[in-house]
DNA sequence: TGTACATCAGTGAACGCGCGTTCACTGATGTAC
DNA sequence: TGTACATCAGTGAACGCGCGTTCACTGATGTAC
């Protein structure tokens, strides 16, 4: 068929190249264009060679949620190291979200689509388990600006976590709508701002 | 087959069942539950009999969106009727708005579920202009707002609508995730305050 | 009041389609002796 | 260094399933005369 002389890769490399063009799939043609054939075509497999590589759609799926965790964790991570100033943490994790969004469309069509979770139990936990994990993270960087008198002490972690999500949804939801028209990161700057001030000590 | 009595009904009264059964299915199974076999069958028909009533499945949730869309808007509507003071009318569209989420599940499982427009500009262009249309009823609250002196006037009313909905959306995701253990409406009341605080003139 | 016909809601069988998955087979590469 | 065999990635045909939709048909109700 191909040209080319065929050429058989090794299971790491196709596995990462699965997911790979999944994220891309649900990115550009949203979950219901993630399909074990679309996947196997976009890196020049027949669908039946991507089950030498997964145990089926459920797996590839697995892993995706894995990765995504995995990057959402990372910003927190890196911007821990370059800063140790609470609200400055938080303005920047705030921007590396948004960013990490922008580059990965299919972050945003996952974790909204509640779609994805029916009739799975594991799935829809693993998903709150990954919220819940980020919460989590931002509840530690928080307490600790409210140790440190940044961050007004009268009002719960909980819900100033939540509130941080709160500035990102709703634009991520427009500037998906409008196909990118939506300025997100200068909304976001503005949420910042209003946010800044309601949880500072003043 | 059925032992009463065998009878049709007319068309007005199936629409109407069939709206309501789609929206019911879509709450409890998710998106993927709602198909026109499933929807039949719960209101006693046989999977052709719908097509007597609406083109496609296509008709069908067109005319969910535009039930969800009158519901939203109503709770402004009444609530404008109710006071005239921005604050307060905000306060109480907030609480509707999770008092109507918290009685029509499918209707965070529709606007968060991306998935839904895919490949239907016409779908998503459709969306998008309902979360506008409500997101500009709020502007128009918040704009009487500023020019009473209740709200702070340097902040742009778009802002604060957007994060409006951000008082919303996490906790109704957390809300869904936790199958109803989150609780929506106090986290909203604690977010609601901190709300008021940042964008009321002090 | 009775008859002939049109309308309208409901039926069941059948279709085409896409998708996830299986399976026997192939051909290249790695390994044991 | 050469031969025999195992392993491993890829192939293509086929399956079963659910779903949206169509269509000829049925039987009750409404309407015209």
């Amino acid at each position: 068929m191909s040209p080319k002389k065929w050429r058989a890769l090794n299971t790491e490399v196709r596995q990462e190249q699965i997911i790979q063009a999944a994220m891309e799939l649900i990115a550009v043609r949203g979950l219901k264009g993630f399909s074990m054939a679309a996947l196997a075509n976009r890196i020049g497999l027949v669908p039946s060679a991507a089950y030498r590589h997964f145990k089926g759609k459920e797996e590839v799926f697995d892993r995706i949620l894995d990765f995504i965790q995995e990057r959402l964790l990372v910003n927190i991570r890196i911007t821990c190291e370059e800063t140790s100033e609470p609200l400055e943490r938080l303005h920047r994790i705030l921007m590396r979200h948004v960013e990490t969004l922008r580059g990965n469309r299919a972050i945003p069509r996952i974790i909204f689509a509640e779609d994805v979770f029916n009739g799975n139990a594991k799935r829809r936990t693993k998903i709150y388990g990954i919220i819940n994990g980020y919460l989590g993270a931002l509840n530690e960087i928080i307490r600790e600006g409210q140790q440190k008198a940044h961050i007004r002490p009268d009002l719960e972690p909980e819900t100033i976590a939540l509130m941080f999500l709160g500035m990102i949804q709703p634009g991520a939801i427009l500037w998906f709508l409008s196909e990118g028209n939506f300025n997100l990161s200068e909304h976001s700057e503005m949420n910042w701002c209003v946010f800044r001030e309601a949880i500072q000590i003043r």
